[in-house]
DNA sequence: GATGAATGAGGTTTCATTCAT
DNA sequence: CATGAATGAAACCTCATTCAT
């Protein structure tokens, strides 16, 4: 799970939010750390104070500029918060398995893909709790956030479905809603964990999740 | 699980909301039926407009009274939350395993547990949602919730090391982490199907659920 | 032109301001009370200030009242505006000739007309500019003077006719045509004098449409 | 009516709008075409949108350049609008006869004045509503206004009591008011066809205006 | 000359809550 | 018990104007 552009092509992913009838990007210099600064003030705020209590004022106080210049570069606080999601992207993925090789060891490569999210999950748990409220209140996040669960419940499917083909995992499971399933399960873990604050180990949590995934799947090991 | 009672004991398990503080009920026979179809009113709003976009107002025009009379029964929004909660808590249970005696045979009860929650969820998806939303709003709500996963969580754990000790259960497993990893995996397929508005069927969720979780303990059956 | 009742009936001339869609009308008293301060007060600072200028913190001032009262009765500033000019209704009339009877002498009938309309007009004449700036400013508000210019021209148009029927006028006016430049040259004389401030004398005013008037129709009087 | 010069004379008539104050012309030829953009944007955003609605970067972007050019050449939204104005100035005339000679036919010289007056003010339909709007928000352009129709109204006077002194005019009529109802009958013509929209046959403006007006005065044909 | 990012005063609007009737 | 008018803090958002590049 290094590589993460092998995993996630644009075509199968829908992106994080939508950016259509955003404002432009600034063109000079300038205009681009202001809207950087604005940015990362967004996060802190929204980190801090949750989605609906954070005002503007509390942003661009935070940016140290105006009212006027967030309105320059933003027109709404979903909008700064889709901005927030953009620049977090590279570093929050889903709970999955990457594509399996015959060589591979398939727990070997769950228990990989685990712990990477469990640990994404715990770099970004303010975050990722973030994304939820925002999911709760705005329809277009809900939508958007179910549409990406799905896609990525469609690759892991694949993963299970080829593992079916090569008699490693109990083929009368349904791969989609099984899919469905243990991703719920370990990013449900994980959002207990760090995002409402129960934060247990990583350790543990791998461990328990990927013998879990494992099991459920009926995984034996190749001669 | 049909007798409710005989698997959930009050002091195993916290209250859905906080009622210290709250007024006091009603006394006359008017006054009941005032206040019931103000908490009627209430679920009706809630679930059509989300918990943030309800007004007071939308509740009392609902309930053909008066704001005056709203504040009679309660002190705020999230009170009649509460209520509403409350009068739906009858039909709403967690996930899990009842109690289990060494003559059952265990998948027959996960399973069955399991199809209550998800028809259970089915019928109170709306309002599952709402609670879902009032959690990332209001911290009361949020460590309520947390609380009462926990709690439930426990009662998983004592039934899994129950399955361990008799042999019957992968006894490397943590039945603390297990439980809640189970609980989640089940709590989240029924989030997305009926509370974000997937609507799979029930069948096949149970179906999926039941046999993920059933491999995932290891389940054998006795001889 | 004295019985105003019944020259305009109500199925002839549109009002002045389209009424649905407002907020409903106070059942208290002490609503009546304030909602009618709330209107003598925009009233006040409307014609102080333009229609433009005037911030709804200035009305409520005016009014002794907070701005949250104000959003009680009216949901806009034009609302208020609205309310103003039905307030006024009463005191303002359009230019044009009463019905007129064979027994009547016309030439006295216009001149009671146009006299009773400058009168109305001096007297109202703040209201009549802001009038006439809100037509400028907002579509609703044009259309529906137009639709009341077109109806007393419509009404006018018919005493005209009756006249050429009867002789006593050039009948190869158009009547409708005619009867708009007549109204429309006793309208803006008035505007310029008391709604612009030149402020001329009501008796030339009167003197002069009157004789235009009449000498446009080429009315003859009746041996 | 074809020689306006011969009819306006500028120590008659007051600018159309006060040009003191403001910026220096360009004087390169770079500039001369930026400026000329300006202007010609603005007169398209402002027949669009009306003048309050405009904004200074609609008329930026419709001129392709940047607000700071635009206050290289005007110091105000205002400034702008007297620009258009005065560009538009040439194809705008006030309603009016020009001096009349003994020779002219009187009537004929009324209709071709009136054909023009109407004709300019369909081609300009949208800049006179503009100017009418400014002119109620505007107290500047309100008095320049008011300014440029006594003048003309004094001019229409001056021929008026020339007719009367010929004994073709009824002597008894006050000429300056007489001027200023004839006058405001066809600018309000004028105004409520093309302006707001009524759209109403120039030859039966023409024919119904001119009708009026000599029948007003009571204009005899001299033998 | 041209640019466009930055400014912020100043308006509008909402709605939970109080309290006199 | 019931009423609903009154409140006002607190958020949002706009856009003419400045000025460093």
């Amino acid at each position: 799970m290094t590589d993460r552009s092998a995993t996630e092509r644009l075509d199968e992913v829908p992106a994080l939010a939508d950016t259509s009838g955003m404002k432009e990007p600034p063109t000079t210099a300038r205009g681009v750390r202001t809207r950087a600064a604005l940015v990362a003030a967004a996060r802190t705020v929204f980190e801090r104070d949750g989605f609906l209590a954070s005002r503007l004022t509390d942003i661009t106080a935070e940016a140290k500029c105006s009212i006027g210049t967030f309105y320059t570069y933003f027109t709404s606080k979903e909008e700064v918060f889709t901005a927030v999601l953009e620049a977090a992207q590279d570093d929050m993925l889903h709970p999955g398995m990457p594509r399996v090789d015959d060589a591979d060891d398939p727990v070997a490569v769950i228990e990989a893909s685990n712990r990477a999210y469990f640990e994404t999950y715990q770099r970004n748990g303010r975050l990722m709790r973030l994304q939820e409220q925002v999911a709760t209140i705005d329809e277009d996040f809900r939508r958007r956030r179910l549409e990406r669960g799905e896609a990525f419940a469609r690759r892991n499917a694949k993963s299970i479905e080829k593992l079916q083909q090569d008699g490693r995992v109990d083929a009368t499971l349904d791969p989609m809603m099984t899919s469905r399933a243990l991703s719920g399960m370990v990013s449900r873990l994980a959002y207990s964990s760090f995002a409402l604050g129960e934060d247990w180990p990583v350790d543990d949590l791998v461990e328990t999740s990927t013998r879990l995934w494992a099991n459920a799947l009926g995984l034996t090991t190749p001669r």
